[in-house]
RNA sequence: GCCCUCUUGGCGGAACUGGUAGACGCAACGGACUUAAAAUCCGUCGUUCGCGAGGACGUGCCGGUUCGAGUCCGGCAGAGGGCACCA
C-alpha cells in the first residue's frame, strides 16, 4: 500500500472535473436550484487564509448541496476596482488595470489550487468596461427613476497633495504621505437616495429569517428609526427669525437649557461670514475630520451666537444658542436642544459652559425636592416633574401630550427621523466606475446617451501627481452636450466601489447579457440561497445590495427586492502584526522567533509584535495558502480549515494542527486501501442478517451520516469533522470476519467517502476510485441514514442528590417516570447520598436526567 | 463615544431548546515496535486532597433567578468588528 500523494493526485482529479465540465451551471428546471456564493475577493496581490477559509466554506456547502440534489451555482469574480491599485500606480509605477489584472492572474491560479467547485465560465473582474457599462446604464436609469440625487458633502482635503482623501488615508488628522492638516471641503456630489428607503429596508429585515440576529440588529441600529418631534424656537435675532431642532425627548423640554446647531447649518454659515472667531471656530471643528468616530470622541466644543431662543411654554425664557461639534448637520434636522440631566452629551457640555440642570424626569422612589444630577445624567423612566402640564406623567404619555400641545400651537410636530444617510458615491479618483453623466452650461447635467456607452476610462492617464487623473487628463473630459452639442464636460468622479459589489451576484446569473441582467435567468437563480462572508460587512456592503437591488427591481432589471435570502458571516481569520525598528509592517515569514523575543529573519534587528488583528494586507499579517498546501496538498488544507474553529468565531492561525489533518488523509487512505481487496463487488445485494459486530459498524455508519449531515446544515464543520473522527477511529478498530461484515464494511467506507468529499474532494474520488467505482464522488448521491439502525434504545440517565451528580444508570428509552424514579431510588449510592434525609422532590426530565431534591 | 460580538484545560474547541462540562483535534508525557529514526500502535492528560475507594473546586470577574446555569437576567473587566471615502 503507498502513501497518499496529494501532489499527483490533486492536480489529476482537479483536471478531471474541469474536462468534463462538471461544475457548469445551467437552468435546469427539473431540480431545485441553489446559488452559493462567497463575497468576491478584491485582487489585493495574493489570497490568505483567511480568504481561502471563506471560499472552502462555500465550496463544502456547494458540493453538499449538489450531492444533495441541487442544481447548484456557486461563481466567482473580482472586486476588481479601488484605491489599492492607484497607490501601486503612484509607488510603482504600473498602470492600476495592468497591477489589478496581474493580481487576478495570481489570485485565480491560487483559488484553482485549492478545488474549488466553481464555475468560471462566469468569472468577470468590475474593472472591465464589459461590467461597468452596464453599471452606468443602471446608474442612469435609476437617475430617470428619482433613486439619485445631487448634493453637497464634506470630504477630507489635504491642502499639499491637492487631493481628496478616504478616512483610512487621514491619520491623526493629517494627509497619510504629506502630513498636512487635513481640512474639510464641501464638493457636489452624486448621492444614491438610499434615505428614503429607510422604513422599507428596515420592515423587511424582520422576513430575512435565514441572517444571523446580530447582524439584522445590526442593520436596524444603523437606519436607526427614532419617532420625536420638530421643535420651532423663536430667536431674538432680526435676520434669523426662528430655529428648528429635532429631539427624540420633547418630553424634556421643560429642563431645556440650551439649543446647539451643527457647524455645518445654515444660520451657523450665515454668522460666520461677518466673524472672524467664528471662522476659527468652526475651522477648528472641521479639523477633526470626517469620521462619526473622531466626533463623537473629541471634547465638546461650544461657540455662543450670544442669539436667544424663546422657550415655546415659558413666557419670558429663552436658551442661549450654541454652535456645538457634536451636532451633526446629517442627522435630524442639525439642531437640537439640551436637556443636561437627562442626556449625557448634553450634561458634559452644560458643565463645560456653566449652563442650569434641571431635572424634569424622576425614577420611582426618588424624592423630587432632593433629586438631583451629577455627574451622569438620568436616561432612565420615571415620572415627570417640573414640568407644568406633564407633572405626574409617564415618560411616554409626556410625549404624546407634548406633542399635541405643540402641534396646537403650531410649534412643533411629531415626526420619525433615521440615522441612515443618503449614499454619496462620487469620489475623485481614477480607478473606479466613470460616472456617465455631462455638465453642459446651458443644459445643465444631462445623462450620456445609451449609444455611447460604455464611458471608458482613458488608458493614458498620469499617476505621478496628487490629485484626479480624469480630472487633469487633457481631453477625456471634453465632451459634445448629447442635448444641445455644445461643448460641455464629463462629471471626472468615479463610483464608489460598493455600487460595483452591489449587484455582481445579480450579473453571475448571466455575465453575457446585453442589458445588466438577462430576466430569465435573473428569475431563476435569485435570490441568492446562501451568502458567505466576513462579518466586517454586516452593515454597509448589505445594506447597498438590498437597496441596490430594490432599485433594479423598480428599473426592471429584477424580479426580487432581497438579494440575499440565507447570510452566514463567518468569524474573521487573525493574526499578529509586526513592525520593523522603522515602524513598517513585516509579514510573519520575514519574522524569526528566537526565545522571548522576535527578530527580522536573517538580522539581529528587533521586531515589535502588536495586536493580534483581522488578515490585512495593508497590516501584512497575511499568510498564503500555499505553503500549507504544498507540504501537506489541499486537502489536508481544506480538511484543517474546517476542523478548528467554528465558522462564525474569529480564529488566530496557527501551523500546529495542520499536520492533524494530513494524519486524517493518509489514515483514511491506508483504512480504505488494506480494505479494499477483501470487499465485496460495489452494489453487492445485502445479506441477509449481521453478526453483532456487523451491525454496530453500521449503526455508527448510519449515525454519522445523521450527525454530520446536520452539522452540514447548521455550518457547524468543526463538529462535522469531529464525528467524522470518531467514524475513522472507529472503523481503525474493526476487524471485518465473514461476508456480512465485509459487506458492513464496504458499506461504511462508501458513506465515510461520500460524507468527506465536500472537504477533501481530491481524497475522496482517490479512495471511490479505489474502492472500485467507476463514476465520480463528485456526481454520487448523498447518503440517507436508515431510521432502524439509528435509533436509540438505551439511554444514560445522570443522577444528581441536590443538584450534585452522584452517579448514572441506563435505562430504556422513554421509560416511564416513575419506573425511573423507583430505579434511581433504589441504588446504593443515591441512598448513600440521601444520607436519611426527607426527600422532598424528584425531578425526572425524560431520557437526561434525574434530580433528587433533599431536606437541608 | 455609539452599535454589535466574543471570553470554557497547556492550545483550537464540544455541550440540541436550562439537564452528566471538557466530545474531537493539537501539544506534552509514558510505553510497544525498530540497530536507530520516521511512521504506526497502546496508555496518561482541568486543578486539588487522598495509598485507594472517593471527595472538593472548576466555563473571564461579582451578584441574581432556578431542584439544577457554560447556557437566562443585572453589573464589571478584557479582546475583536463596524461607525458611512479600506474592501
Amino acid at each position: 500500500m503507498s502513501r497518499y500523494n496529494a501532489r499527483e493526485v490533486e492536480p489529476k482529479w482537479q483536471k478531471t472535473w474541469e474536462d468534463g465540465n462538471v461544475f457548469r451551471a445551467e437552468i435546469d428546471r427539473s431540480k431545485p436550484k441553489y446559488y452559493v456564493l462567497e463575497m468576491f475577493p478584491y485582487p489585493s496581490g495574493k489570497i490568505h487564509i483567511g480568504h481561502g477559509r471563506n471560499y472552502v466554506m462555500g465550496d463544502v456547502v456547494a458540493r453538499f448541496k449538489r450531492a444533495a440534489g441541487f442544481n447548484v451555482l456557486h461563481p466567482m469574480g473580482w472586486d476588481a476596482f479601488g484605491l489599492p491599485a492607484e497607490n501601486a500606480a503612484m509607488e510603482q509605477k504600473v498602470h492600476p488595470g495592468k497591477w489589478t489584472y496581474a493580481n487576478v492572474e495570481t489570485m485565480k491560479s491560487q483559488l484553482k489550487l485549492l478545488g474549488l467547485s466553481i464555475d468560471w465560465s462566469r468569472e468577470f473582474a468590475t474593472c472591465d468596461p464589459a461590467y461597468y457599462k452596464h453599471q452606468q446604464k443602471m446608474f442612469i436609469d435609476f437617475y430617470k427613476h428619482g433613486f439619485v440625487a445631487r448634493k453637497e458633502a464634506n470630504v477630507n482635503w489635504d491642502p499639499v497633495d491637492h487631493t481628496v482623501l478616504a478616512n483610512e488615508q487621514v491619520i491623526d488628522g493629517r494627509g497619510w504621505r504629506s502630513g498636512a492638516l487635513v481640512e474639510q471641503r464641501k464638493l457636489t456630489q452624486w448621492f444614491f437616495k438610499i434615505a428614503d428607503m429607510a422604513e422599507e429596508l428596515l420592515t423587511a429585515i424582520d422576513d430575512l429569517d435565514r441572517w444571523p440576529d446580530k447582524v439584522r440588529l445590526m442593520q436596524r441600529n444603523w437606519i436607526g428609526r427614532s419617532e420625536g418631534a420638530r421643535v420651532t424656537f423663536t430667536l431674538t435675532d432680526p435676520k434669523h427669525k426662528s430655529l428648528e431642532v429635532f429631539t427624540t425627548r420633547p418630553d424634556t423640554l421643560f429642563g431645556a437649557s440650551f439649543c446647539a446647531i451643527s457647524p455645518d447649518h445654515p444660520i451657523a454659515q450665515d454668522l460666520a461670514s461677518k466673524n472672524k472667531a467664528l471662522v476659527d471656530f468652526i475651522a477648528e471643528c472641521k479639523r477633526i475630520g470626517t469620521t462619526e468616530a473622531a466626533i463623537e470622541t473629541a471634547e465638546k466644543m461650544g461657540f455662543d451666537t450670544g442669539i436667544k431662543a424663546k422657550h415655546p411654554f415659558v413666557e419670558g425664557q429663552t436658551l442661549p444658542v450654541y454652535i456645538a461639534n457634536f451636532v451633526l448637520m446629517e442627522y435630524g434636522l442639525g439642531a437640537i436642544f439640551g436637556c443636561p440631566a437627562h442626556d449625557q452629551r448634553d450634561l458634559d457640555f452644560a458643565r463645560k459652559y456653566g449652563l442650569p440642570v434641571i431635572p424634569v424626569v424622576i425614577p420611582d422612589g426618588e424624592n423630587p425636592k432632593t433629586f438631583t444630577v451629577g455627574k451622569e445624567a438620568y436616561v432612565g423612566d420615571g415620572k415627570l416633574f417640573n414640568s407644568d402640564f406633564m407633572d405626574g406623567m409617564s415618560v411616554p404619555d409626556a410625549k404624546r401630550a407634548v406633542i399635541k400641545k405643540l402641534e396646537a400651537m403650531k410649534a412643533g410636530t411629531g415626526t420619525v427621523t433615521y440615522r441612515l444617510r443618503d449614499w454619496g458615491v462620487s469620489r475623485q479618483r481614477y480607478w473606479g466606475c466613470p460616472i456617465p453623466m455631462i455638465h453642459c452650461t446651458a443644459c445643465g447635467v444631462v445623462p450620456v446617451p445609451d449609444k455611447d456607452l460604455p464611458v471608458k476610462l482613458p488608458e493614458d492617464a498620469t499617476f505621478d501627481q496628487p490629485g484626479s487623473p480624469l480630472e487633469r487628463h487633457p481631453t477625456w473630459k471634453n465632451v459634445a452636450c448629447p442635448s444641445c452639442g455644445k461643448p460641455a464636460r464629463r462629471d471626472t468622479d468615479t463610483m464608489d466601489t460598493f455600487v460595483d459589489s452591489s449587484w455582481y451576484f445579480a450579473r453571475f446569473c448571466d455575465n453575457t447579457a446585453t442589458l445588466p441582467t438577462n430576466k430569465e435567468a435573473v428569475d431563476y437563480w435569485l435570490p441568492v440561497d446562501q451568502y458567505i462572508g466576513g462579518i466586517e460587512h454586516a452593515i454597509l456592503h448589505l445594506l447597498y445590495s438590498r437597496f441596490f437591488t430594490r432599485a433594479m427591481k423598480a428599473s426592471g432589471y429584477a424580479g426580487v427586492s432581497e438579494p440575499f435570502a440565507g447570510l452566514f458571516t463567518q468569524g474573521m481569520i487573525t493574526h499578529e502584526t509586526y513592525k520593523d525598528p522603522d515602524g513598517k509592517y513585516l509579514f510573519p515569514e520575514e519574522v524569526e522567533r528566537r526565545d522571548d523575543m522576535a527578530v527580522k529573519r536573517g538580522t539581529n534587528h528587533r521586531v515589535t509584535i502588536g495586536a493580534v488583528e483581522k488578515m490585512s494586507k495593508s497590516k501584512k499579517n497575511v499568510v498564503p495558502p500555499e505553503a500549507v498546501a504544498d507540504t501537506y496538498g489541499v486537502d489536508a488544507a481544506r480538511w484543517f480549515m474546517m476542523s478548528d474553529s467554528p465558522p462564525e468565531r474569529d480564529s488566530e492561525w496557527s501551523d500546529s494542527g495542520i499536520e492533524g489533518a494530513w494524519r486524517f488523509v493518509q489514515r483514511v487512505w491506508r483504512i480504505v486501501g488494506e480494505a479494499a481487496p477483501a470487499l465485496p463487488a460495489p452494489g453487492a445485494p445485502a445479506p441477509a442478517s449481521f453478526s453483532p459486530a456487523a451491525l454496530e459498524l453500521r449503526q455508527v455508519a448510519h449515525r454519522t451520516i445523521v450527525a454530520v449531515t446536520e452539522g452540514l446544515e447548521r455550518f457547524r464543520f468543526n463538529t462535522s469533522v469531529a464525528r467524522m473522527y470518531e467514524f475513522v477511529n472507529f472503523l481503525a478498530d474493526y476487524k471485518p470476519a465473514g461476508a456480512d461484515g465485509h459487506w458492513a464494511l464496504r458499506e461504511a467506507l462508501e458513506i465515510l467517502v461520500v460524507l468527506m468529499n465536500p472537504m477533501v474532494p481530491h481524497l475522496a474520488e482517490e479512495c471511490w476510485q479505489a474502492l472500485g467505482h467507476k463514476a465520480l464522488v463528485v456526481h454520487t448521491a448523498w447518503p440517507k441514514a436508515d431510521p432502524a439502525l439509528t435509533r436509540q434504545d438505551t439511554v444514560t440517565i445522570a443522577i444528581q442528590v441536590d443538584g450534585k451528580r452522584r452517579d448514572e444508570i441506563t435505562m430504556a428509552k422513554d421509560a416511564d417516570a416513575k419506573a425511573v424514579e423507583a430505579a434511581v431510588l433504589a441504588l446504593e449510592t443515591v441512598v448513600k447520598a440521601i444520607d436519611g434525609r426527607r426527600v422532598k422532590k424528584v425531578i425526572i426530565v425524560p431520557n437526561r436526567i434525574a434530580n433528587i431534591v433533599v431536606e437541608r
